[in-house]
Order: structure tokens, then sequence, then C-alpha cells
RNA sequence: GGAGGGGUACUCAAGCGGUCAACGAGGGCAGACUGUAAAUCUGCUGGCUAUGCCUUCGGAGGUUCGAAUCCUCCCCCCUCCA
């Protein structure tokens, strides 16, 4: 073990382009400037983000300058992939809101004395037309159908609006604007990410030295195993989650998925997974138990160890003594027929959806599966369960 | 500008005048089984003041007792020609 800053740096990259460079950089005396974009549309950030997020954070506790770059005006052109896409273009409001949001998130893992916060509206909104077909002139139709998705849509006759071509465009030309070092992102970012790179060595033809170093991290698979974690496919952990979700989500990922959590999120070494996963392959350690390591370790990071064990402690109790946690939640509420309350708890959204889980037995009040919808409870206080996660005390007033 | 194909629920995709709240698959949810895993089996997967009522098949009109289905106009996507 090395801490070289090269060797801090690479632990745990997907690819480095192109590291002769990083070395040279990471040499020189100057703080280098670190770029990381970011869409200011979806404010929750996730474990997803974190592996970034905790690169970018090595880049700091080395010295090195941030730059949080919130893509707000490339946000407006988006991603209008499929066909039902009608991106709502963000007012200048919400965008200040989200922008909000994520500060107080990702200070959590970044230091807030090295970070600098920007938007790219802040140039890029002032770029005349002249200006911006100068910059999209020197790029070409052919270049740009590399990328791998257009060149799918592409293919299989899909729409491609020409506004996407611009987006990575301009996200190369951010880092001209902002004299970029390094930008980092996902390996689904690896196009725009050399866009950089391009763009630099126009402005600069001379010198190779000028050029972004472009570093791309391994994406999250999120909960379902499949796709890449987002929150609009539902399959994140927030870092704001409560200790109890982080660690009930991280115990109802599957086995396959609990490996690859583990090298990208966990501090454990590479060996060390070998070991165990080689352990857990001839039977002598439940893979369950190596997921509660994992559960507590991610817990303790976004919350504590104290926290973390008490969540663990409440799956016990849930799951496997089949009894219910400890800190139920307790609402008044006025009489109102079962699947009214059920709503208005916010257990589901629609009476509907109430009726249908009731008729599936998954309703049980104070530990009695309820058989009708039209069951009535007089007042007095209860312990409501539907499904098997969702618990809460109600106290119902006579009206 | 011309010719043709297409837009259906979270996604893909049937339906092409009534039996359509709309086949099927995926996804999701619930139940059983479990390690709240995976796999498997079963059911559900518009809303409501609920054996009925209301709103949905790109949008707006129209024909009809009755339209996702037929007609008109409009919007959007794809292909070929220019």
């Amino acid at each position: 073990m090395s801490d070289k800053p090269i060797d801090i740096i690479k632990k745990g990259t997907d690819e480095i382009i192109n590291e002769e460079l990083l070395i040279k950089k990471l040499k020189s005396s100057k703080p280098l400037i670190i770029k990381a974009g970011f869409d200011p549309t979806a404010p929750d950030l996730h474990l997803g983000h974190t592996v970034l997020l905790n690169k970018l954070r090595q880049f700091q506790d080395l010295g090195h300058t941030i730059i949080f770059l919130i893509g707000d005006f490339t946000a407006t052109i988006g991603d209008p992939t499929g066909k039902t896409e009608l991106r709502p273009v963000l007012s200048n409001k919400e965008v200040l809101k989200n922008a909000q949001t994520y500060k107080e998130q990702v200070f959590k893992i970044l230091d807030k004395k090295k970070t600098l916060i920007k938007f790219n509206s802040e140039w890029l909104s002032k770029l005349s037309a002249a200006e911006l077909i100068n910059i999209i002139g020197s790029y070409s139709v052919a270049r740009m159908l590399e990328r791998d998705d257009f060149k799918k849509r592409f293919k299989s006759n899909k729409n491609i609006s020409i506004k996407e071509f611009i987006y990575p465009i301009l996200q190369g030309y951010d880092s001209v604007k902002l004299n970029a070092d390094v930008e980092l992102g996902g390996t689904d970012q690896k196009f725009n990410l050399l866009m950089g790179r391009y763009f630099q060595s126009i402005n600069n033809p001379d010198k190779e030295d000028s050029k972004q170093v472009v570093i791309t991290l391994p994406l999250l698979v999120g909960l379902d195993g499949v796709k890449k974690m987002s929150k609009s496919l539902n399959n994140y952990i927030a870092i704001d989650d409560s200790p109890k979700d982080m660690f009930g989500k991280i115990m109802s990922i599957s086995d396959d998925l609990m490996w690859k959590y583990l090298e990208i999120l966990s501090e454990k070494s590479i060996e060390n997974i070998k070991s165990l996963k080689a352990e857990a392959l001839a039977n002598k350690i439940n893979p369950r138990d190596i997921k509660f390591e994992l559960g507590i370790e991610i817990v303790t990071r976004f919350h504590n160890k104290v926290e973390a064990e008490k969540s663990k402690n409440d799956f016990l109790k849930v799951f496997q003594k089949n009894q219910n946690p400890d800190d139920i939640k307790l609402v008044d509420v006025s009489e109102m027929p079962l699947p009214n309350l059920l709503k208005h708890v916010g257990f589901v959204t629609s009476t509907s959806e109430a009726r249908r889980l009731i008729t599936q037995k998954a309703l049980k009040i104070d530990e009695r599966t309820i058989e009708s919808i039209d069951e009535k409870l007089p007042a007095g206080q209860y312990l409501i369960k539907l499904g098997k996660k969702k618990f809460i005390k109600v106290n119902i007033i006579k009206t």
C-alpha cells in the first residue's frame, strides 16, 4: 500500500485518460481545478452519486479545488430519449431551490471550504448565436454518432433531436471556460467528458497539457440489480434516507448485487471481499451476515454507529422475530372507512389501491388480518400494518 | 415540397364499431415460501361517496343508439424521394 496521490486517486476508478498527464498534473505545485457536473433536476442525492463525491473528496484532501458545476443551462436541453419526453423547463426559482438542496446534501461528503459552486448558465446564457455556431461548427455529425446511445437510436430509427447534439458540446465548452484540469463522471459520461478534452485542445492546439484528464467511475447499479441507480427509477438509496430505510434497502438487494455494492461502496479491500466471497461460496458464512456488515458500514457513514446498530436490531426484530419496530408513529385520525384511513395516513395513493390490498390480505390491525373492506373500527388506538414494511399507530377519535 | 408507415396505460405491445377500464410480456405491488435475497407459485396492477358512477387509447371536432376502432382538421415521430 502506497499513499502516493496517484494511487489514492486511482483506487476504485474505471478509467483514467490520460494517466501520465494526471501524474504530471498532480506533481505540479498549484492546486488543480477538478470539475464535476450535476443536473439540477433531481436534487435527491443517492449512493450512486457518492461514488463520485468520495473521489472528489479525495482530491480535496490532496489540496485541490473542486468545481461543483450545476448544469442549470444544459438541464433545459435535457435528454429526450424515447418519445414521451416533454421535459418541463425549470424556472430559475426551481433551479435555485434544487441547487440549495444539493448544497445541503453534498457537504455531508465534500469540504465546503474547498468547493466552488458554479452554474453554467453564467456563461452559456450569454453566448450569441454566432458564438454558439462557431463552437458547434468544429464538431462533426459522424463523430457525434460515435456515441453509443446516439448510434443505437440512429440505427433503430428513433428520434434524435439536434438539441441533443449540443448537450455534449456545451459540456465540453464548460471545461474550456473553467480551465478544468480534471473532470470526473460515471462511465456513461465518457463521451461527454472527452468533449472537454477536444474543445480545450482546439483553443490550445500546441499544448497537450491543457487538456483535462478524464476520470470515469463505475456506475452503481440500482436496487433492482439491473438499471443504473437513479431517482426516477426509484431504485435508489438516498443519502438522507433514514437509518432504518437505508439498512432495509441494503438488506433487500440480491446476493449477486451485494458483491458489486461491496466493491464500489465498501471500504473493504478487494482482497478482503474476495476471501469473503470464497467463504460464502463454501457455505462457511451466510451471505446475509455479510449484508448485515455492509448495511452497518453504510448507515454508519451517513448517520452514525449507534443508529446503524439500532436499525439492524429493528430489522432483526421485524423480519426475523416477526415483531414490530420500536418507534412507530402515532397519529390522531377521525373515524372513516378503512380504505380512506390508509389513504389518509399515506400508505396508499388511492382508496382503490387500498381496497385491492385489503382484498389481498395485506392489512393487519393489531396482528389480525383484515378480511373485509367494510370492517369498522370503533374509536380507540390501533396498530396498523400494511404489507411487511408499513407500520403506523392510529388513535381514532369519535366524531 | 411529394409518397408511405406510425402515436394505445409505468415500458414494450395487441385491439381496428358494441362482449374494452382495453389481450399479452416486462416492471411494480400483495400473498405463500424464505435470509424483507434469488428462484418459484398465486392474485392484483385508472379513480370515486363503490355490486353503481366517473375519466382514459396524440389533440380538437364530427358520424352513430354506441368510437381506441369510421370521417375531418391539427400536432408529433419514422422511412423513401426532392
